[in-house]
RNA sequence: GGGUCGAUAGCUCAAUCGGUAGAGCAGUUGACUUUUAAUCAAUUGGUUCCGGGUUCGAGUCCCGGUCGACCCA
């Protein structure tokens, strides 16, 4: 995009302007870049100090700094609105309350987008807006590319997410939606650091991708001369932290599935995994529940979440839980479905209209009848317990029933959202559940991982939790391309 | 991967049946010392996503491609 064409009028050539102004401001000495200025307050700091009932004369004076996103010139005043990191505050500049000459030979020329300080003291409007009244104006960094359109903003979702920075300029939706994920990335620290957990870093380059089922993406090491997969799981490095004595442990961080991007899928996503020794599911049970519920009232303010479609998720109270099997059997109206054939598994499936793949396994086939029949009515927080063997290898077999695990799956909003389980701890029953899973591709088995199960670790409860969609079921968001800043997509050229 | 829809000025959008590409905002010039999408007057600005084709004539129809959104797998 070359915006610096030369023309005789170039005045629609909005980066031609602005250029031309910065030039001049540079031939008349003053540098549209270097200079920095004191921001004493942010914009709701500044608004906090008003003092109502007051003589102008006795507000404070306040320094503030932003960016210009709403320009009136009125002759010989003016208001402008700057915006920082807290939001807007609006500034009244008029041509007797600047230095001499400042009002039109600079002022008047700065352009929406340009960022500035501005210094004066505070007082209100006629229409009761408290205002900054300018006696200086100092131009911090000039914008050679014009915002969009101040009422529209900007709504092209293609530029919206390559250009992030735009949109969270125009739009105060997209501004608060990302500051709530902060805050939920810190409360979560919070909450977790409170029971005495550590945050630890485990490798991002593995060299066997383990502890989920899922397509990993392959980069290569030059100096080593091999080949690394992202990690597509934090659990089996954090478990070796279990065995090394570190009782309490999360990490909080970026994983990578090579997989389809969809609403609800993006290609690198934020997890949490966190492993409590001498705990197990029923506990992970408590903690997610009072960690989810904390993030609620710490960030949002409420245990009522309001999706876009205007149902209400009730986060308050102790949730539901509900055992796998019996959800299949409500579900498929059928309740011997567990001791049928694969065949007539597969027929039931398609009798609900499930369109199945016929090479599926016997537990596949029930699993797509939970995903596809069950889990989207799951709006309301439920935990689903005793959930088929097959479905998870690392978690302990549930005493009683050895065809069902000690897991849970948290569904909310329709989708799972955290799983947990009291974890698998005999290095022999977990390393046949492995060889089961991995077939005859025996490099994909972390044997490494195993070795250290070998050596004892503690029992211990297990939870994992997407923090992507954790972040859409709190802010009412409807898609996870709208809570992540920069999601993949393709190059544009 | 499949289906549907979309891409036109910096931004948000129009453009009838295939017949001179328009508006608002932004920009430029002028007026205006309490505005709130400020107002008023004048005015500039187009590779209609890209490449082919049909046609006297294509933003519009056809074919191929790119990117995106939604739905499905």
């Amino acid at each position: 995009m070359d915006k610096s064409k030369h023309t005789e009028d170039n005045s629609h050539d909005l980066f031609a302007v602005r250029k031309a102004k910065l030039d001049h401001l540079r031939e008349v000495g003053r540098d549209p870049f270097r200079a920095n200025v004191e921001q004493k307050q942010t914009s709701s700091e500044a608004l906090a100090l008003y003092v109502e009932n007051a003589e102008d004369t006795d507000q404070p004076e306040v320094s503030v700094a932003g960016r210009i996103t709403v320009f009136r010139v009125m002759g010989k005043a003016s208001f402008c609105k700057l915006l920082d990191r807290d939001g807007l505050i609006q500034c009244y500049v008029t041509r007797d309350e600047l230095p001499e000459g400042e009002y039109n030979t600079f002022f008047k020329k700065l352009d929406v987008g340009d960022i500035v300080g501005v210094t004066g003291r505070l007082f209100k409007t006629k229409t009761g807006e408290v205002t900054v009244r300018a006696r200086s104006v100092t131009l911090v960094s000039k914008s050679l590319r014009p915002l969009p359109e101040k009422w529209h903003g900007l709504t092209d979702s293609d530029k919206i997410y390559r250009q992030r920075y735009l949109d969270l300029i125009m739009n105060a939706d997209s501004r608060k939606r990302f500051q709530q994920r902060t805050a939920i990335l810190r409360e979560i620290r919070q909450f977790l650091w409170k029971r005495g957990f550590d945050e630890v870093e485990t490798p991002v380059l593995q060299s066997v991708a383990g502890g989920a089922a899922a397509r990993p993406f392959i980069t290569k090491s030059n100096a080593l001369d091999c080949d690394f997969y992202l990690r597509i799981a934090l659990e089996l490095y954090l478990k070796r932290l279990l065995v090394a004595g570190q009782d309490r442990v999360f990490e909080l961080g970026r994983v990578f599935r090579n997989e389809g991007l969809s609403r609800r899928h993006n290609p690198e996503f934020t997890m949490l995994e966190l492993y409590q020794a001498y705990s197990d599911f029923s506990g992970m049970m408590e903690l997610t529940q009072s960690l989810i519920q904390h993030l609620a009232e710490k960030v949002i303010g409420s245990l009522d979440i309001e999706r876009p479609d205007g149902q209400i998720i009730h986060l308050g109270g102790t949730w539901k839980t509900a055992r796998y099997k019996d959800l299949i059997v409500e579900a498929t109206n059928d309740s011997g479905w567990f001791s049928r054939s694969r065949e007539e598994k597969l027929s039931g499936a398609q009798a609900m209209g499930i369109e199945v793949n016929p090479e599926l396994e016997d537990f596949e086939i029930t699993n797509d009848v939970f995903e596809k029949r069950i889990e989207p009515h799951l709006i309301q927080p439920t935990f689903v317990t005793h959930i088929p063997k097959e479905l998870c290898p690392l978690a302990k077999i549930t005493e009683g029933d050895d065809s069902t695990i000690d897991v849970f799956e948290l569904c909310i909003n329709g989708q799972e959202i955290a799983p947990a389980y009291s974890e698998q701890n005999d290095p022999l029953v977990q390393r046949q559940m492995f060889e089961a899973q991995v077939g005859e591709e025996q490099q994909n088995l972390d044997q490494d991982f195993l070795l250290a199960l070998e050596h004892g670790m503690p029992p211990a409860g297990g939870m994992g939790l997407g923090i992507d969609r954790l972040v859409i079921l709190l802010t009412g968001a409807d898609n996870i391309r709208d809570t992540i800043l920069f999601p993949s997509l393709k190059p544009e050229l």
